[in-house]
DNA sequence: GGCGTCTCATCGGATTTTTCGATACTGTAA
DNA sequence: TTACAGTATCGAAAAATCCGATGAGACGCC
């Protein structure tokens, strides 16, 4: 097999985690898929890029040669991806971006400093935002354009919307819960643990949904906006929750581990894109954040 | 879809070549593939890269640009490969290269180069020899290693072969041919015409082979050691004949077009690959040169 | 202008690769 | 030794790729 960029992402994301599995969750697929990748990439080069070990992996030598590399050319690839848009690099003016709360803590940071770098002639203006004041904001003209919650957007007559990517939502759990001995959970064995909703980003109403489709209602024992909370709040085995792998993360700030599980019924995924008035031509900086997100994203185009 | 290596691949080729049905011939793949992967391409970049023309492709100012960086990703993937290696590429030494007439032309002219610049303390002494006496050095000692055509390999006990990659056989025909109406040519149809017989490599045994198989015998009008003559024998309606991609190209020296039809008998490809005495440990620089062409023609590791 | 020829684009089907989910294995720590 | 966290492996499903054949458009020749 040839050596394909897939391979050198899935290294890279493996060196920088420390853990395979982990690499996995934040690139939204399967530890096994990852597994592959990597033993394809030694397989090729005929050399071991990491030590494999019970608290994940670390790089070899030859791994930590190979990563610069690595990382080199994903560096071209990036530049090369852009540059066909180079006329419009030099693009100035005003950026008014609109995001909502998870969105700006667990996908932004990761973009905004690259956007800056390839753009450096925009100001980004970033505001965080609810849904509701986004949308009002992006039809009134008060914002150019917002990264939000695609999935549940009202006012779908005036707002346009273009889906990024998707975040799978899933059970979490402390360790030591009994709902870890099976490989699957049912909600209704959810509903009858104690619950701990999040509020922010309509992640309640969302759940509201996919609770009623089943006749089921959980049981709040806490309600917060803070994302830390509820990751603590689980850890400490204070009740469960269900939210999406993208602000997962398998340790709470105290250092209690989090564990995951798929539920039986499917629950709808986190859809995170774009959105923007209908009625109003979205302004060249806008334009160009949009295919620059569109090409980060690895989405056709 | 994201960005791959095999679409540079592909474009670079197909704007070097000119054409995509050039560019297909000389990577032993479709036509339809490498049009395929462009079009990926370019729908991922939001660019047109190539203009189309009846007489092939060019490249647009757009993909002009992107060749420097598509180029310049495909050196940095060549650096990476070739970096595990790079204790050895401090390798000195002298490897004595036996290479068959064919190989020689046609195959080893595009490697050389980039061998020597990887690894500049090898001095490389290519001789050009007959199989069998390629095949007597590699045992006495004379040679070190010997990039040949490894299917019909004689001496198997005392000669461990590698085989590298393999070139389809075609029929060759002139331009206007009655056999071109048909999109693939019977060994009966090729047998009733003069044929023309290349007698390096080999070639002659192993066509004897395929058509002894059949029952058949061509009737050949013309033996020669000369590629360039059977080309341009063919392109004069002198004859027809059946040799391996590899070698083909569409003009004579004249200028003068030849035609390529499958076979519809399956013919065996022209395998092409290493050989050595299986009592004589490779030396470093065998090594190296064998790792090196692994690598550079995309095998598994 | 009509026709043959050359080239690239498109399509259906076969093949190969990638992915996932489940399970087995392995090293570490109690 | 057991429990556990993490990686490797396996079979089946899904997706991408490839091929061969056919279609469509441009150029040159009569």
């Amino acid at each position: 097999m040839a050596l394909t960029l897939r391979q050198l992402r899935y290294f890279i994301a493996a060196a920088e985690a420390g853990q395979i599995s982990q690499a996995a969750v934040e690139m939204n697929i399967s530890q096994s898929a990852v597994t592959a990748g990597i033993q394809g990439l030694e397989a090729r080069l005929g050399v071991q890029l990491l030590q494999r070990g019970a608290q994940g992996v670390s790089v070899t030598p030859e791994g930590a040669r190979f990563l610069g590399r690595a990382r080199a050319i994903m560096a071209a690839v990036d530049d090369a991806e852009r540059s066909p848009l180079g006329e419009e690099r030099s693009v100035t003016g005003r950026l008014r971006l609109g995001v909502t709360y998870t969105v700006a803590g667990y996908f932004m940071a990761r973009h905004t400093a690259a956007f800056r770098r390839s753009y450096p002639g925009v100001t980004l203006e970033l505001s965080e935002l609810s849904r509701s004041a986004i949308e009002n904001a992006l039809v009134t003209g008060g914002l150019d354009l917002a990264v939000m919650l695609t999935s549940n957007l009202g006012n779908a007559e005036e707002l346009e919307a273009e889906t990024l990517f998707r975040s799978r939502r899933r059970v979490w759990l402390p360790s030591e819960h009994p709902l870890l001995s099976a490989p699957e959970v049912s909600l209704r064995d959810v509903a009858r643990e104690p619950y701990i909703m999040l509020t922010v980003d309509e992640a309640s109403r969302t759940a509201g949904r996919y609770w009623d489709q089943h006749g089921l209602v959980p049981q709040v024992v806490f309600s917060t906006s803070s994302v830390e909370a509820v990751r603590s709040m689980v850890a400490a085995g204070m009740g469960v929750t269900i939210l999406s792998d993208m602000v997962y993360r398998p340790w709470s700030l105290e250092g209690q581990r989090i564990e995951q599980r798929t539920t039986q019924e499917p629950v709808p995924s986190m859809d995170v894109g774009l959105s923007w008035a209908r009625n109003r031509p979205l302004t060249a900086p806008a334009q160009v954040f949009r295919a620059f997100l569109s090409l980060t994203l690895g989405r056709g185009g």
